[in-house]
DNA sequence: GGTGGCGTTGACGCCGAGGTGAAGGTCTAG
DNA sequence: CTAGACCTTCACCTCGGCGTCAACGCCACC
């Protein structure tokens, strides 16, 4: 199997592979002509990284897993290293949501209070028909 | 007030200064040596840009705010504008944290599962001791 | 008048994961 | 024989928010 083939079944592209390739992660026997060759064990390798990829593990991080899987583990999640890195994307995943979280809550803390600031405004704006509001709404100018 | 003194007050760099200038965000007058010449609203502005920024907004996105503090408004998020750079970073929040618990409950069960087949693994492997699971132990091989 | 501490501009570096394009080699079908 | 579809390497571009020189100017103090 060449490059584009690989790529294709794997739903990523021929750079990447080159990239993976330059980084050391999947490294590729050459035919006569020069061109890349594969089989079916690099296809699971690079699907094990793609799957990792997509769920935000850096590069380096899928590194544990296609080595346990060269090693002829059944998966890629079968060694030790692989379960640590888990553990610590669990951990990173949990502190990020939580900074997220914390944000989240203080960006609608300054929009709810930035909101009741123009509608405070607004209404000392509009109240001047009241008789009894006028001497008051005139001073806050 | 010279570019290193509002730096140090705002808790940034003068290197900071000088980008945000770049982007057009907080333009400095000069005096007559060619140094950058700030002022206390200079300093107001920049605090609110450093607020946002520590919430993770994108100094593109400070501009509305920076732009309303300068249109003479009493805070950054008086004007419609901000308002809407909020509600746009509140979904913003709410997508990445929607996301990110997806990915972390995933990356949980994968955890789980692996440590579960490890076990197994470890256990046949222990077993045999055992006069009954003897035959089935090794069948497993 | 020299030294140190500010300031100035400009340009390159960094991080990650490739994208893009040039210039060329190889293979295959018509 | 030639087109075009694949492959090769090399090298620069992207994005954001600056960091880090380099080489120079300005100013105060001793």
């Amino acid at each position: 199997m060449r490059i584009g083939e690989l790529a294709e079944r794997a739903g990523t592209t021929t750079r990447a592979l080159r990239y993976y390739e330059s980084r050391g992660l999947l490294p590729a026997r050459r035919g006569g002509n020069g061109y890349r060759a594969y089989d079916e064990d690099d296809l699971r390798l690079l699907r094990q990284i793609r799957v990792l990829q997509d769920f935000g593990f850096e590069l380096e991080e899928t590194r544990p897993f296609v080595e346990c899987l060269r090693a002829g583990h059944p998966a890629g999640d079968s060694c030790p290293a692989s379960l640590e890195v888990y553990r610590a994307k669990l951990a990173e995943l949990d502190a990020m949501v939580a900074r997220l979280s914390e944000v989240r809550e203080q960006v609608a803390a300054q929009l709810v209070q930035a909101e009741a600031a123009r509608d405070a405004l607004a209404a000392v704006d509009e109240e001047p028909r009241c008789e009894l509001a006028r001497g008051q709404g005139e001073e806050t100018r």
